[in-house]
DNA sequence: ATCCAGGCTCCTG
DNA sequence: CAGGAGCATGGA
């Protein structure tokens, strides 16, 4: 006994969905997405049950024409649920944000003209909101990538709800109540420190119980949901800017410190050093209003970069270990 | 092996 | 109050 229910989205060109994908698949966020022939599912929890969202997009080359992506929604009590559902997604693509604008505003820089131009069409990608968000956050901190993956898997495994579907388990993302009832020694064994399984679980109790308002950050400004936010323990700047950025979607926020980001300044202006946070503040005066994007595409630019230079890497071999393991791993990037 | 990962807290001097 | 150890593990 269950509603379904189809949505399209259209949203505004340059969009090109190949990017979610990609992002998707890069990340490997298998403990959340499943990745098919043509669409990507991926199950959440709302108002306490479950529903399940199967994604796909047409695309067409021209670039200036934007796919057609299609939602359906599986598994909804109702119609408010479904459209709950598509609300998320919406919010997680970023249709309702035009990329033109941005463009225009960094048009007179010729570098990030370039960097516009070579990624023309790639939108922020969202976490479906703020809790998911942090959580995803303070599991990320300091740890590397893959190890950070584990431990994702290993807690959405153990706590989330999850639809079954034709011998595939779709997990939703826990709700805050659902981290809220373990205990820290359950995360331990899945090799959380005994901080880091602090910070997750009385974070979540903090949201469960109503102590701590994450719809209210909805109106703060950047600096006050940062301040608001760094008062909880557990949670630095880098740790809030990520929430504001990746869970808000808050188009106008500079992470000034990120590595990465200083990185990629130096890396596509050519300095001869890294910039500090303080420089970095005075650069970034251009990107007004965009400080979001203008990070985002230096950071997936960074990436690609690192990527190509890698591969170059590797066709001129000055050894040849463990050849297979090697390409088994770039196919993954 | 050693050092660092898209940090942060807590302890020390 | 700056500076540094410690966290848990994986990859370079």
């Amino acid at each position: 006994m269950s509603f379904q229910k189809t949505y399209i989205l259209t949203p505004p060109a340059p969009y090109r969905f190949e990017y979610f994908r990609k992002r998707v698949e890069s990340s490997s966020n298998t403990y959340l997405y499943s990745i098919g022939d043509n669409r990507l599912s991926r199950a959440h929890i709302i108002g306490g049950r479950p529903v399940l969202v199967h994604v796909s997009a047409v695309e067409t080359t021209a670039a200036q024409e934007a796919p057609r992506i299609t939602l359906d929604v599986h598994g909804a009590q109702d119609e408010a649920q479904a459209d709950a559902a598509a609300d998320i997604w919406r919010h997680m693509l970023s249709v309702d944000r035009p990329l033109l604008p941005f463009y225009e505003k960094v048009a007179d820089d010729p570098v990030m003209q370039n960097l516009t131009a070579e990624l023309s069409g790639l939108h922020l990608l969202l976490d479906s909101g703020p809790f998911e968000s942090m959580i995803l956050s303070i599991i990320g901190q300091q740890v590397n990538l893959t190890f950070a993956e584990n431990l994702k898997r290993g807690l959405v495994e153990l706590c989330a709800s999850s639809i079954d579907v034709a011998d595939s388990t779709h997990f939703a993302f826990p709700s805050p109540e659902q981290i809220a009832r373990l205990e820290y020694d359950q995360l331990r064994p899945l090799k959380f420190s005994q901080r880091k399984a602090e910070y997750v679980i009385d974070f979540s109790r903090g949201v469960a119980d109503g102590r701590i308002d994450l719809a209210a950050l909805e109106t703060m400004s950047n600096e006050e949901a940062i301040d608001s936010l760094v008062k909880l323990r557990g949670i630095g700047r880098w740790t809030a800017e990520c929430v504001l950025l990746f869970g808000l979607g808050r188009p106008d926020l500079l992470p000034a410190a990120d590595i990465g980001l200083r990185n990629a300044i130096q890396h596509f202006w050519g300095w001869d050093h890294q910039p500090t946070e303080l420089e970095v503040r005075a650069f970034a005066q251009g990107w007004q209003g965009y400080e979001s994007y203008a990070t985002y595409y230096l950071w997936t630019a960074l990436g690609l970069a690192r990527a190509a230079q890698k591969q170059q890497k590797e066709t001129t071999p000055t050894g040849r270990r463990k050849n297979s393991k090697i390409m088994a791993e770039q196919d993954k990037e």
